[in-house]
DNA sequence: GCACGATACCTCGTAAGCGAGGTATAGCGT
DNA sequence: ACGCTATACCTCGCTTACGAGGTATCGTGC
């Protein structure tokens, strides 16, 4: 997720550590903030993987500063992770947004609408997250009013989510005709 | 995330681990799997911790079974947890719907109460996934139909929320009175 | 002249999660 | 007799993440 981040953002335009900490934690940092020590690795990390290089700029405003650009296989493994996201990235909302942030980089209308179309799957499928043996609950027939609330929002958000899926998708399929 | 889940669960009986395993499945499975290599380590961790006791018994079905059960001090540790949440719990919808399952075993509904208003203060925070500068962006002013989606969700979760919040704080501090 | 905050990057130890793989038992179909 | 599936638990090595702490530069206010 993390790693998405970084060549989604570097895609756009070179960047130095600082500021993309910057981006990240706007992106993300409100719900799950990056730590320095987490950021740092994982840039070095793609560095060695060959996806991004780095070059020492005297700092414009304090130290020296390290630009990232990403490389030509930085950019093929962007694509890679945007168009054949693990079931993770799928499921969890966390690391769907962050997909989301950056699908418009997948330039094939279709490809970006069959990233669509898993979400969807999977929003379709039955489930909850209180069951009575294998029969999923419904908010109403829960006591607990902190479970009926995990439900209840979990239920707001599938049926927004499902009605700008569609949209979405109907508006690709538009575009690919 | 996991253990609150573990202490959870074992709170309202005793369960040997792979009964365990298929309630926290249920619970946030569809979303994020735990693998069996996670659950065992956290459950000798929290033995170790004095949180839980293990007994061994005959398997009903096939091989032995190490029945868990909550010492007080895990008792004790599941309330301190569920009322004094880190603030990735309050802020991360995963941790946060985790939290929620459980928060009923809190018997005073003012620590209660004061849980819903920490995630009530931080759904009021002005905050954006996506900024121009500092300013947040709206929906409407994006031209990405993923990054407005993103938006168009989170808006959706956020009313249904804070409606759900509101009116259930209501009733906990009716009683309360 | 100097403390302070912001910029900019880094290392280290520790914790947590995961996939791959392993061990066993019991029951069922063929 | 044999394989298969479900139950039930475990270890190992690898990766990722985090907090604590460190280093250095520059501009601003006092």
């Amino acid at each position: 997720m993390l790693e998405l981040a970084i060549l989604g953002f570097l895609y756009d335009a070179p960047l130095h550590g600082y500021v993309l900490r910057r981006h990240i934690a706007a992106l993300t940092g409100h719900v799950r903030p990056v730590a320095e020590s987490t950021l740092y690795p994982a840039i070095k990390r793609l560095e060695k993987a060959g996806l991004l290089v780095r070059a020492t700029e005297p700092g414009a405003v304090a130290a020296p500063r390290h630009v990232l650009t990403l490389t030509e296989e930085g950019g093929r493994e962007l694509m890679r992770r945007l168009a054949e996201p693990a079931q993770r990235e799928i499921t969890d909302e966390n690391h769907w947004f962050t997909l989301l942030a950056f699908l418009r980089h997948l330039a094939d209308p279709a490809a970006q609408a069959a990233v669509l179309r898993r979400r969807l799957a999977f929003l379709e499928e039955p489930a909850s997250f209180f069951y009575d043996g294998d029969r999923p609950l419904s908010a109403e027939e829960l006591d607990d009013p902190f479970r009926r609330g995990v439900l209840t929002i979990a239920r707001a958000t599938s049926r927004a989510e499902l009605a700008w899926l569609r949209d979405t998708l109907a508006s690709l399929d538009g575009v690919g005709r």
